[in-house]
DNA sequence: ACTCCGATTGTT
DNA sequence: ACAATCGGAGTA
């Protein structure tokens, strides 16, 4: 699932500016399998997981290390919490909006916490339906495999193995 | 109630 | 290499 992400649009309208991105990094958390994922077994549905319980294609949005925000796909059906972590975008369109957003700062938007704050995704859209404004999932290209490549997770301790990164091959929305 | 620490980023 | 910064989750 995480794989067919990279290549597909990301078209924010937050705050009535539009700013566009193209899916270049993402990581694949497989639920209550998966001991790196928020909505592991042994936790269950929270307050903070719940929207990974609920219907594919809608955000789930949190708050890292105090002052981030990461977003995710949810992939799973309902009460299959399964998300893909969106970690970097190539600018599409409003460059200059993401670059205020980020004052000024580089990279853009190549890293989960950049990438949120470039687009303007916040708090306000957890659990949002991804096929509707302000935050829209959108079809984009098919990225070849041979311009793919994959890598365990980062940031993890638990299962951080796991070839679960997935990302397009020179792109500069890809992290480290 | 209290402690630990994280799916990160920016600066030293 | 390390600080910033705070709420979720586990322990008591």
């Amino acid at each position: 699932m995480a794989r067919e992400l990279l290549g597909a649009r990301l078209v924010s309208t937050v705050g009535g500016v539009r700013t566009v991105g193209v899916i270049v990094e993402c990581e694949a958390y497989e639920g209550l399998d998966d001991p790196a994922s928020h909505a592991a077994t042994r936790t269950g549905a929270t307050e903070r997981n719940r929207a990974m319980f609920g219907p594919a294609g809608h955000a789930y949005v949190y708050r890292i290390y105090g002052m981030h925000w990461c977003v995710n796909v949810v992939t799973g059906r309902r009460d299959d919490p399964q998300a893909v972590l969106l970690r970097g975008v190539e600018p599409l369109e409003g460059e200059v909006e993401m670059s205020r957003r980020r004052r000024g700062r580089k990279p853009l938007a190549a890293g989960p916490g950049r990438l949120c704050e470039a687009l303007g995704v916040d708090g306000a859209l957890y659990g949002h339906d991804l096929r509707h404004p302000p935050l829209v999932l959108a079809p984009g290209w098919v990225v070849p495999d041979d311009a793919v490549g994959v890598s365990g997770r980062i940031g993890v301790r638990a299962a951080a193995e796991r070839p679960y990164r997935f990302f397009v091959r020179g792109s500069a929305g890809v992290t480290r």
